[in-house]
DNA sequence: TACATTTATGCAAAGGTTTGCATAAGTTAT
DNA sequence: ATAACTTATGCAAACCTTTGCATAAATGTA
């Protein structure tokens, strides 16, 4: 059934023309007369002539395309990335494909891979929980091809990043806690491999450290995932705490809620009893009751951002320095934690 | 910096042979010695020669590639129909493009026009709510390219199709109100252009009829999007009723977190005044309180079904009828509405 | 020795496009 | 009438790969 799609040459046969003509004519050259232009035009049209753009970038040593690589799409916060990354690399005249690394190393490398052989010009990679080493990065960018690092960091590789302050966002948060009162502080934390886990613990720690309240390692609950689950999970081993905390930094959004599914459901007061904080902000947060306080990061941006320093490489921006991007967390106040 | 990547020829000149030995020993041709094959191998690696697919695929007119247009990914129900599609297209050995027709019809034809153009394989689409006629449809079909319509049907035209039975899930929903007792049943209603729209609404008067209970005009309220915001607004407009209605049928959940966010607020009791139903069963869902009652659909599935349908064509399957594929989605009990 | 067979390799075409250079016809100026 | 120029078109190479067919050398057989 499949008829295969008209070329250049079928459009020069039918005209008895050759196919540099028929190229030309349908660029309007200059040195191609009106009259076989129109000729051309209409039969291209008739035909449903589409150029054949596997051939172009066979010959231009260019696909005009863009590889994107997440570790998942379901989750707002890396969809919005896309968004922004979108918006800005299709104006430029790119396509971009998107693609789920799972949090697993050997599939990050594998698509790679898969990438390069079909010539991307660029990548955009938020590596996974796993990816500790460069190797396959500078594999890459040897070869010429340019590669920005987004939200995730790789630390000890070289490259153009974009991230977001998290230590900061989670300095923030805790120390709004801190301010309106709250001492016995918790911190559900999430995979110790990931940056922003360890960083948004660091942050935590050190807003602590700045007000002289002194850790409490029980305090800090690590969870495996950021789904609400996970929240519920570690809420409940709170519960069973000789004294409750009398706050809540959760790692996201999700496992914020999860954990004051659990909190309410215990009849405990939010936020007079516990204050509870959430990263991400989140679309669903604000409808909460009560509308959960986040930490709410830069996500659109974020992904422009990360597109245009790849783009301006594809334009043969000499590599000067290795860009490093930081993007300030905000943290917006709603009724679950207490007020100033 | 652009290094090219190494080819077969550059493999052959420093070798002294071939390009056809170079290529038939890449891929272990019996008719090579054993000698030649070690050592191209050996320089391939050297070289980290990847194999061009933008040849490969002008020699065999065939991407491996696989284009996926969704109105957004964004949401919860589409990042996941691509999961479904991603999962199995990928095991296949196919390679996914994603895009967004963000409800623009001509964006829509836009994309399938830049995707024609670099030669995917076949396409699955979700249609945009401006999609209205098929023309741009029917000319890729008929073109040889098989396609495959998901979750928004697109009425006149002919073609392979994986729906879920909206009218179902509305009439499940809006029939275990009215057992429940509720007689005065409103609806949040999406855009009435969408498919899904229709569909819904239909099956909520219909359930009303079954049980004789008049259908009040003033209760189907349309409103224009699918985030919470709309739920806020249809039900703050629901508060200025004469009479509460005693239960709503929301056409999704977002909208019907919105509008449990205002009941809550004002002080009204889910379920015991008011009963809630949303629809997709968002992972959030459950963690409101009361956890909001939705219709589940199988969305993952639905992935899955759309990408084996349109894998089964490209293998080559003559194609006989177009397929129809109606899914049933299924009503997941919550507390935000009252017991049987 | 002559012929048949095996083993290893190379040639060239095909896939679709662009583009520098060559060519052909037609026009203008001398 | 000839040179010089304009105008319109075609040739062929390049991008990279696979593969049917041809070729060459080496080995085996009668």
């Amino acid at each position: 059934m499949k008829k295969n799609p008209a070329t250049l040459s079928d459009i020069a046969r039918k005209l008895n023309i050759s196919i540099s003509t028929v190229s030309r004519a349908l660029h309007d050259h200059p040195a191609i007369s009106q009259s076989t232009k129109s000729r051309v035009i209409k039969l291209a049209e008739k035909l449903n002539y589409q150029p054949n753009m596997l051939a172009l970038s066979l010959l231009n040593k260019k696909t005009n395309t863009i590889g994107i690589i997440v570790p998942e799409i379901t989750s707002y916060f890396f969809s919005s990335i896309i968004n922004g990354v979108q918006d800005l690399v299709n104006d430029a005249g790119y396509r971009l494909i998107i693609s789920q690394s799972e949090e697993s190393f050997e599939k990050e490398k594998e698509i790679l891979d898969t990438l390069s052989k079909v010539r991307v010009d660029g990548f955009l990679v938020s590596p996974t929980s796993e990816t500790h080493n460069a190797h396959h990065f500078n594999k890459l960018i040897e070869s010429g091809t340019p590669l920005v690092i987004f939200d995730r960091d790789c630390t000890g590789f070289n490259a153009d990043k974009v991230l977001v302050d998290d230590y900061d966002g989670a300095f923030q948060a805790v120390e709004y806690l801190i301010k309106t009162g709250c001492r016995r502080i918790a911190h559900i934390t999430g995979p110790s491999k990931l940056s922003i886990s360890r960083h948004r613990l660091h942050g935590y720690l050190d807003a602590l450290k700045k007000y002289d309240i002194p850790k409490v390692d029980d305090l800090i609950i690590p969870v495996e995932g950021f789904t609400p689950e996970f929240g519920v999970e570690a809420a409940k081993a709170m519960m069973e705490f000789p004294e409750l905390p009398d706050a809540i930094f959760a790692i996201n959004d999700g496992i914020a809620i999860g954990a004051m599914y659990v909190i309410k459901e215990a009849g405990i007061q939010i936020p007079n009893q516990v204050s509870v904080i959430g990263f991400d902000d989140e679309p669903h947060s604000s409808y909460f009751i009560p509308p959960l306080t986040s930490v709410w990061q830069p996500v659109y941006d974020m992904g422009l951002l990360s597109a245009r320093i790849l783009l301006s490489k594809l334009k043969g921006k000499k590599s000067s320095e290795a860009r490093y991007e930081m993007l300030k967390p905000e943290l917006i106040v709603r009724a679950s934690s207490r007020e100033l």
